[in-house]
This record gives structure tokens, C-alpha cells and sequence, in this order.
DNA sequence: TCTGGGGTCCTAGGACCC
DNA sequence: TCTGGGGTCCTAGGACCC
């Protein structure tokens, strides 16, 4: 039946496809600031610990790229332009990003704040193949957010997303399905997502540099190497993997850390800082509807040596004043290990929607204090941005403890 | 001037329950 | 007195991604 073969055609089209902003907060701070276009631009942290987030063309033709130290950035150019990160802006212009995609396309699976996978199979009627489509897509988001960005296709998102990196800068590449192994062989085996430094250090030791390469060696020889991950790798080298869009899992985590500078040796200074970011997290856990179960302290000694603690609590929260608690008692049993500290941080994991966990008694006895507290600051965070305001204690580098618990009961019951 | 900050997922051992 | 296996939760560490 004619039909039936048009269908099998449909199934075997490179409707998979992968879009991804080049250089995305680089070029957000250009587009904002014109005077930046054609320059060796950086997006990053200027401190002698800072790294290069992203990077303009201009910048990468200097051998710049994200990750690397600023330090070495700046010697490769010396006329650098460094620009601190705003990520409350690139969130913004993800989202006007998203939803041009969404305007055209309804199968939509955003993996990050600058890339997305599209199924594009059923829009064929309506806007014609997938290269007409992603053309489209590109063509809307130049002309209507001013910014570029590249697109790969392919039957597997595995394959899309290798070919979105092959397609930059401002570029597309589509991969027709009887192609797809040809154009896998040559490639290294770290354009494979979730292959990374120490999976090709183990490759490389069993002889295996490129896919093509990867394709020879016997399964069992590459699972010794890979582990679990080998059947999903081979299909993938083999052009087999037909594998499509995800569903959006809900957030799992979310936290936030600093480097300093110069190492904190004070610990009375370390739990002034992780009370600060207890309350940060906090603030963020409310602003997004979540409560935590579980409160994680993350500290880094110079020799980079890392070390989590974590804390599940009796009942989910969003309150600074329990995450700070947890996380200054998980501060206060391990740091004697650490006399140096480079980098701390807290993290809330197990989050639930705040409207679902069982409520905890706020507004009986002391409880009530601090969540007006916190209420009023969050409400001071919204209008005057988040680093003017923080608490009393935490302003001096006067030691915070003991804290100051009047006599009786404990400040809020556990139930 | 040598390495950030936001995350996800996986593994593995021990506790605990049935 | 000796004994197992499965399931789940908690904790810690590590690889990896953008």
C-alpha cells in the first residue's frame, strides 16, 4: 500500500532535532551591548579563581573556551572582555527562547537553560521537513531575539546533538538515516554526551580513539570501560539508536556555592558564610514552590578534596532558619578535617511542591517569628535584589553562635 | 594567577523492615 | 541457634553535562 510505505518514510525522517544557542550568555551580553559585537568577549568571574562560562567566536578564534581558568584566558588575550554572569537575564531570554519553539513545534524536551530537543515528525504537514523546520526555527530566533544558534537533526537525539556541535557556530546539520554511521565514524568518541575525560582515558587504553574504532572492539572489552552505560554507547556507534524526546522530570535538587578568593581559615567566618547561603536556598526553595527533605553542605579544601555532608530532616521545610541549623551542625561536626576552605556550599535535595508536603505548624509559638521574618525578607530580596539583604548575624564576621534560644520548649516542635 | 556554579545520575555500603 | 533474600532509605563520593 502506498500509504502504509509513505508512513514507513515518515518514521525513518530526521525528525529528531537538537537546537542549541551558540555562545548563549556571551551573546545575550552583546545583543544587550552592541558595543560589544566583534570583540574577544567573556562571560565569567573575574576573581584570580575565576573560569570562562562562555565565550564569543572572537574570543574562541584566541583558543579561549568555556572552563578554562580566566588567568589563562586573559594571558591568551590580553584585550579580553570580561562580563560577570546574570543569570536571572539569561533564565529570561531562555524562556522567550522555549516558547518561540513551542510556538512551532508542540513536542518540546528542554535539557538546559540554552538547548532543547524538538520532535518534529508530526509538524511535516504543516510547516514540510525537518530542515525547512529548523531553517524556520533559526530564521525566527535571529529575527525576533537577535541571537544565533545551530541545529542538528537526525533519527536519535544522540545523533541530533552531536550534529548541532558539528553545525556551529550559526549553523545546521541534518543527517539523513542511511548516513548516519558514515557520519559517526571519524568522530571522536568524547562527542558522545556522557562520555567524558575519564571514559576516554580509559578508551584510549584499550586502543579506542574514534567511534569508527569503538565499533571493532568486542562489547564485553568496552564494558569494562563503560559499565552499565556500553549497550546504549554501541547503538549509538552503530547508527542504530532510535531513541527520541524524554519527559521532563520535575526538579530534583537545587543550591547554590562560592569560591573565594582567598581560602576562609576562620571557621567561625565558614559558618557565617554557609548561614548566608542556607538562607539564599532557602529564599529560592520558596520563590519556587518547593520544600527540601534533605539539606547538603559541600566544603573544598585548597588541594581541591571534596566533602559532602547531608542532613534529611524530620519534616520537608523552606525555612532558613531549620536549613541553617542542619547545615551549621553539619559545619560544626567536620571542621576540624578542614582548616583551609576554597569553596562551601549548600544544596537542598528531596524537594517536593510546597502545596503537597505535610504542612508544618508556622503560625503557633515561637515559629511565627521567623517565618515573618523570612516572609519580610523575601519580600525586600523581590524589590531591592538579593545581595542587600540578609540577616543581622550575618553581617558581621562576629561569631553568630551560640545562638539565642530562650529557655523551654525547642523553637519549633517537631511532628 | 590552574581550574566556577548550576545541576543530574549512578554506585555502594549500612541500617532497617518484612 | 542459625539463617536468607528483597526492598527501601540514608549517606558519601564521583563522573558528567552546560
Amino acid at each position: 500500500m502506498g500509504t502504509q510505505h509513505a508512513e514507513d518514510r515518515t518514521e525513518e525522517l530526521p525528525g529528531i532535532l537538537h537546537l542549541d544557542m551558540d555562545a548563549f550568555f556571551a551573546s545575550v551580553e552583546i545583543r544587550d551591548d552592541p558595543s560589544l559585537q566583534g570583540k574577544p568577549v567573556v562571560v565569567g568571574g573575574a576573581g584570580a579563581r575565576g573560569v570562562v562560562a562562555a565565550a564569543s567566536y572572537p574570543a574562541r578564534t584566541r583558543g579561549i573556551r568555556s572552563a578554562m581558568p580566566m588567568a589563562t584566558a586573559r594571558r591568551l588575550a590580553p584585550d579580553l572582555i570580561i562580563v560577570p554572569g546574570r543569570m536571572d537575564r539569561y533564565r529570561e531570554v531562555s524562556a522567550q527562547v522555549m516558547a518561540l519553539l513551542g510556538d512551532v513545534v508542540a513536542e518540546v524536551e528542554q535539557i538546559s537553560v540554552d538547548e532543547a530537543f524538538l520532535d518534529v515528525r508530526g509538524a511535516r504537514r504543516l510547516f514540510g521537513p525537518p530542515d525547512t523546520i529548523a531553517a524556520l526555527l533559526r530564521h525566527r530566533i535571529r529575527a525576533e531575539l537577535g541571537l544565533p544558534s545551530s541545529v542538528g537533526g537526525s533519527v536519535s537525539r544522540a545523533v541530533a546533538k552531536i550534529a548541532s556541535a558539528q553545525a556551529k557556530p550559526d549553523g545546521m546539520l541534518i543527517i539523513p538515516a542511511e548516513d548516519t554511521a558514515q557520519f559517526l565514524a571519524p568522530l571522536p568518541v568524547s562527542v558522545i554526551s556522557g562520555v567524558g575525560p575519564k571514559a576516554v582515558a580509559g578508551l584510549e587504553r584499550i586502543g579506542v580513539r574514534t567511534i569508527s574504532q569503538l565499533r571493532e572492539v568486542p562489547a564485553a572489552t568496552v564494558a569494562r570501560v563503560l559499565g552499565p552505560r556500553t549497550p546504549e554507547v554501541l547503538r549509538l556507534a552503530d547508527g542504530s539508536d532510535r531513541t527520541g524526546l524524554g519527559h521532563r522530570t520535575r526538579d530534583k535538587s537545587l543550591g547554590t556555592e562560592r569560591t573565594w578568593d582567598e581560602d576562609l581559615t576562620d571557621p567561625r567566618e565558614v559558618r557565617r558564610r554557609i548561614t548566608i547561603m542556607a538562607d539564599e536556598v532557602a529564599h529560592q526553595l520558596r520563590r519556587s514552590g518547593f520544600v527540601t527533605r534533605t539539606v547538603v553542605l559541600k566544603l573544598r579544601s585548597p588541594d581541591g578534596t571534596t566533602l559532602t555532608r547531608s542532613s534529611t530532616l524530620s519534616q520537608p521545610t523552606a525555612s532558613g532558619e531549620r536549613l541553617r541549623e542542619h547545615v551549621v551542625a553539619l559545619w560544626e561536626r567536620e571542621q576540624h578535617r578542614l582548616h583551609r576552605i576554597r569553596l562551601a556550599g549548600v544544596r537542598a535535595t528531596q524537594l517536593e511542591p510546597a502545596d503537597g508536603a505535610p504542612v508544618q505548624q508556622e503560625l503557633t509559638g515561637r515559629s511565627a517569628g521567623w517565618q515573618d521574618l523570612e516572609a519580610a525578607m523575601d519580600r525586600a530580596r523581590e524589590r531591592f535584589g538579593g545581595a542587600t539583604v540578609s540577616r543581622g548575624s550575618t553581617l558581621s564576621s562576629e561569631p553568630v553562635g551560640p545562638r539565642q534560644t530562650p529557655p523551654g520548649p525547642p523553637p519549633v516542635p517537631e511532628l
